[in-house]
DNA sequence: ATAATATAGCTAATGCGATTAGCTAAAAGA
DNA sequence: TCTTTTAGCTAATCGCATTAGCTATATTAT
């Protein structure tokens, strides 16, 4: 008794137990379990229960995933950033399928402070659009794309959706190449 | 009793339910109530119970994306197709959030069955990129990257995740122009 | 038409995990 | 040292999924 638990390491400890078993497959019995403690004692730290848990599950997670993409980008820019960012993003849902799972459910808990779980890693990629001389409406196009084919791509491929034995590296370079050239067009004023 | 249940009619229930109150908050319980039964009535119908249901909730979303799809793209050819295609899936996500839910869980049912889910959709989106004298490769690029992005595209919009006031109209036709215009690269063999 | 069989639906019972209530002892502070 | 807080515990409640076994309606065969 008096393990000295707190939030960080149960939603830590809650995130390695997402990409295992997959985030529905999480009860506070074996979460609690897991952490030598019983599980109404996790109450004392998420009053809120699992619904609590969940949610700071998908905070955490984009936290996460802003602070590998904050750090890849650094001293990188235009397409090279863009890629990295990008190529990071995919390994990162690679490395992390129940935690990503957790974090597509900010419908659940729609408020501002939701919204903003997913507000830093759209900064970033704001700020590397910076580069490229966009208009604000132009920028604000590119970064929906980019992030409905991440979320979706990446989605898709984690659960095995993809069946065609062509690579999906290729096609995975092929899309962010045609985005780039999404820019290009915009740049040069194309239609 | 005697209602004359039968597993049609059950799954057209239920995914009104989950488009109404979100597809984690359909129970036995609420579905029996609705279709005049006690829940382990359904058990007769769903041996599997509430997973089977779920799995039959999503392959019955497929079917019905993939008939929408399918009428609307008659007649149709090249962009004008493919423009058709996409803006119906996203408006049958918007009619459908709690369905579409479910059919993002091809995750937890893998097998070939469940693969075959998406087939159809799939398998018209290649049908309409035949006319562009593409390689098959270079179809499969196409077809994974439009399949990405509308997946996320449409979850993000749908979970209300896209915070900035743009028109989300203008991001859709954006993101598409730009995806033809990476065929019209291809096309012309640009590197 | 009648007897035999199958089965949709029901009620009662089980089980499990979330959650709540109230207790206790360790830790922090006066 | 005395008080207060609080992390963790046990016991109890609740709701829903699921199972077991019953019954009456349909269906099929005779």
């Amino acid at each position: 008794m008096k393990v000295g638990l707190d939030r960080k390491k149960i939603v830590e400890t809650a995130a390695n137990m997402a990409d295992e078993k997959g985030v529905s497959n999480i009860t506070l019995k074996l979460l609690a379990n897991e952490l030598g403690v019983k599980s109404p004692s996790l109450y004392k730290h998420f009053s809120g229960g699992l619904d609590e848990l969940n949610k700071e599950l998908m905070l955490y997670g984009w936290c996460s995933l802003e602070n590998e993409i904050t750090r890849v980008a650094v001293g990188k820019a235009k397409d090279d950033a863009i890629f990295a960012i990008c190529h990071t993003y995919r390994s990162f849902v690679s490395k992390h399928k129940g935690l990503f799972e957790a974090m597509q459910w900010y419908n659940m808990y729609q408020s501002k402070e939701h919204l903003q779980a997913t507000q830093g890693t759209v900064s970033v990629l704001f700020q590397v659009l910076e580069a490229y001389g966009l208009t604000e409406e132009q920028k604000v196009h590119i970064v929906r794309m980019l992030r409905g084919f991440l979320q979706g791509f990446t989605a898709i491929e984690s659960h095995g959706g993809y069946g065609n034995p062509t690579s999906l590296d290729d096609t995975f370079d092929f899309a962010i190449k045609t985005i780039l050239n999404g820019i290009s067009d915009l740049q040069r004023g194309a239609k």
